[in-house]
DNA sequence: TTGAAAGCGCTAACAT
DNA sequence: ATGTTAGCGCTTTCAA
C-alpha cells in the first residue's frame, strides 16, 4: 500500500495507466466524442484504479464552461427559503447544472461582495432573491453575460428575467378579505427590517387597501431578533395591553402568527368571532398547531422551479429568451382564524 | 454608451486601460507584493471604471489555491444545519475562505456524488456530517490531500478530524434522567430513517441504558414525510391509544416533540406529573410554546465554529495538525415536561 | 478512432 | 517597483 501522493492525480495519470493519450483518456471521461468500446473500459478502469478526481478548474477554464448556476439569497434560516433552494435542486438536477448558495443577512453590501465573488467562478447563471440591489451590483449582473432570474418578488422593474408575486397585491388580497370579514380595528405586527422590501411591499398593499375603506391600522408592533414564535406571543400581549379593541392582528410572518395564536388560545380569546389573525407564507411546519392560522402561500417552491427552467432553458439553447416575467397568483388560506364573512 | 461586450474583460484589458503590465495590475488586484501608490490607484479606477470581474478560475488553476470549503450535510429543512452553517460562516468569514454547501439528503450515493462534484473544484477544506460514508467517499476524502471534519458525531473514527457530540451518550443521559425521576412505561418516537445514524445512535444509548436499570421501551412508533409538528401529534394520539398507560414519550427531535405536547395539552394531560415527554436538538424556535419542552442540546452552533476553525488552522499552517477530535457535551434542558425527582 | 499542438486567464519565479 | 517567461490541467481544433 503505498503512501497516497502529494499532488492530486493528473488525467496524464491516468492515460499513462490506460496506454492512451490524455485526449483519449478526457474523450472516455466526458462521453463526448467516439471512443472504442475497449479503450473506454480501459480508460475507465484505470480512473477507477487509481482514483482520480477531474480538475473542474482546469476543465472550466479550458472550455470556458461552469456548471454551475449562483442562488443568492438573504438568509438559511427563514424556511422559506430552504424551499426556494429544493424547488431549484429539483429542477436544475436532470440538467448538468448545480446550485452554488450564498447568503447575504439580509445586507445590500454583503449582497455585493457575495454577487462579485460568484460572478468570480463565471457561473452559468445567477438566480437572486429580490428586486433591489446596490448600483454596482445590478451593474455587475447585466454585464456578465449570463441569465440573471431574480426571484420572490414582481413589484419593480428586473435587470433581465424575474419569478415571484407581487407582495403588494398580496397585501391587497389580505386587506380586501379581511375587511370583506367586517374587522375593523386591525393591529399589523412585523419585524424591524426596512432592508426586507417584500415585507415593506405587502404593508404598502395592506393598508392602500385599508385606507380606500377608510380604514387605518389601529397600531403596529415591531421585533427584532429571537425566537419567532416568543416574539410573537409577547408582541401579541404588548399591542393588546395598549389596544384591547382590536379586532384583528395581521403578522409579517407566519412564525409570528402562530406565536401569537397560541398566546390567544392561552388567554381564551374567541377566534375568529372576537379576534382574528393572519399571517403570510404558508409554512407547512406549523400544520400542526391547534388552530391553522389564516395566511397566503408565497410559491416558494414554484418560484424555485420556474427560475431554474429559465436558467435551464438559455443554458441548452444560448442566445435565447431574456426578460421572462413570470407572475405567481398566492392563494389565501382562510385556515380557523379568519372568518368569512362578518358576524 | 457601449453596448456590453461579449467576451468578459481581462486582467489584461484592465492593465492596458491602466498603462501597466498584466503582472503588475495582478499585483494590485491581490494586494500583494510591492506597488507604488500611483500606480495602484491607476489600476484600481481602471479596473472598477471597466467593471472588471476577476477570473477566479484561471487565477486557482495558475495559483492551485482555491478560497472554498465544502461543507457537505444530509439537509437544509431540519433547521440544525442552517444553525451548524451560521457557525461555519462566522468563523471563516476573517480567513479568507468561503464555505460551499452541498446536499445529501441522507443518501449515501447522492453524498459520494456531492463529495466527488465538490473535489473536483479542488477545495481547502471539507466539513462533512456524520461519519458513516462509503468506501468510495472515505477513500476520496483521505487520498484528497486537504483538511477533513467530519461533524455531529463523535462515535466512529473519522477519516481525519471530527467535531461533535456522542449521541449515545445523549440518549444515555436522558434515559437516566427518566429513570431517575420515576417514569417506567415508556414509548419512542421517532422517524423512520435508518440512514440517519444519530438518531439511531441515540436510540441505542437510551435503551441501553434502560435495559441496564431493567427496564424496557413499552411501544414505539415512526413517521416519515409531512410536516413535524402534524405528526408528532398524529403519533402521539395513535402511540397513546394503543397504550394509555405510558408515562414518558421520547421524540427523536423536537419538532416532533412539540407536536406532542400540543396535543396532549389539547387533551389535558397533566405534564409532567402524569405523563412527561423529552425531545432533542434544542430548538431556539421552539421557545415561545406554551410550556418548555425538555429537550438536550446539539452544541450546532459550536460545532460549525470549531470545525471551521480547524480548517481555517491547517490552511494558515500547512502540515500542521490533523486528527483532531473534539468531544462538545450537550445539556439537558428539563424545560417543563420532564420532572426532576420521583413524585 | 486516435493523437498533437495551442491556448483558456491568471500567477510563481525570476529578471531588471 | 515593474516586467518577462513559463506553465497550472484541461479542452478545442485540427491533423492523421
Amino acid at each position: 500500500m503505498a503512501a497516497p501522493p502529494r499532488r492530486p492525480l493528473t488525467l496524464r495519470d491516468v492515460a499513462e495507466a490506460a496506454g492512451v493519450s490524455e485526449m483519449t483518456a478526457s474523450r472516455v471521461l466526458r462521453g463526448k466524442g467516439d471512443v472504442s468500446e475497449a479503450t473506454r473500459a480501459r480508460v475507465l478502469d484505470a480512473a477507477r484504479a487509481v482514483g482520480y478526481v477531474p480538475n473542474k478548474i482546469a476543465g472550466a477554464l479550458a472550455s470556458s464552461r461552469v456548471n454551475l448556476v449562483a442562488v443568492v439569497i438573504p438568509s438559511l434560516g427563514n424556511l422559506v427559503f430552504p424551499e426556494v433552494l429544493s424547488g431549484i435542486s429539483r429542477t436544475l438536477a436532470d440538467t448538468g447544472l448545480q446550485p452554488v448558495v450564498g447568503v447575504t443577512d439580509y445586507l445590500p453590501e454583503k449582497e455585493e461582495q457575495v454577487l462579485f465573488e460568484m460572478l468570480s467562478w463565471r457561473p452559468s447563471g445567477v438566480i437572486v432573491a429580490g428586486l433591489e440591489h446596490s448600483e454596482a451590483a445590478r451593474a455587475m449582473l447585466a454585464r456578465a453575460g449570463i441569465p440573471v432570474v431574480e426571484i420572490m418578488d414582481t413589484d419593480g422593474e428586473p435587470i433581465d428575467a424575474c419569478v415571484g408575486i407581487s407582495h403588494r397585491r398580496a397585501g391587497r388580497e389580505m386587506a380586501a378579505a379581511i375587511l370583506a370579514a367586517g374587522y375593523r380595528r386591525i393591529g399589523f405586527l412585523g419585524t424591524k427590517m426596512p432592508l426586507d422590501h417584500r415585507a415593506r411591499k405587502r404593508f404598502e398593499g395592506f393598508t392602500r387597501t385599508l385606507a380606500k375603506a377608510g380604514v387605518e391600522i389601529s397600531d403596529r408592533e415591531f421585533y427584532s431578533g429571537g425566537s419567532a414564535l416568543l416574539k410573537g406571543r409577547e408582541m401579541t400581549e404588548v399591542i393588546l395591553a395598549r389596544r384591547p379593541d382590536l379586532d384583528f392582528l395581521y403578522y409579517s410572518n407566519d412564525m409570528i402568527g402562530a406565536g401569537g395564536l397560541l398566546h390567544l388560545l392561552s388567554k381564551g380569546a374567541r377566534i375568529p368571532e372576537g379576534i382574528g389573525l393572519a399571517g403570510f407564507n404558508g409554512i407547512e411546519l406549523l400544520d400542526g398547531l391547534p388552530m391553522q392560522l389564516a395566511t397566503m402561500d408565497a410559491c416558494r417552491r414554484e418560484i424555485g422551479e420556474q427560475a431554474a427552467a429559465i436558467i435551464a432553458a438559455r443554458h441548452a439553447a444560448p442566445d435565447t429568451g431574456g426578460g421572462e416575467r413570470v407572475e405567481l397568483m398566492p392563494t389565501l388560506q382562510y385556515g380557523d382564524t379568519l372568518r368569512r364573512r362578518p358576524l
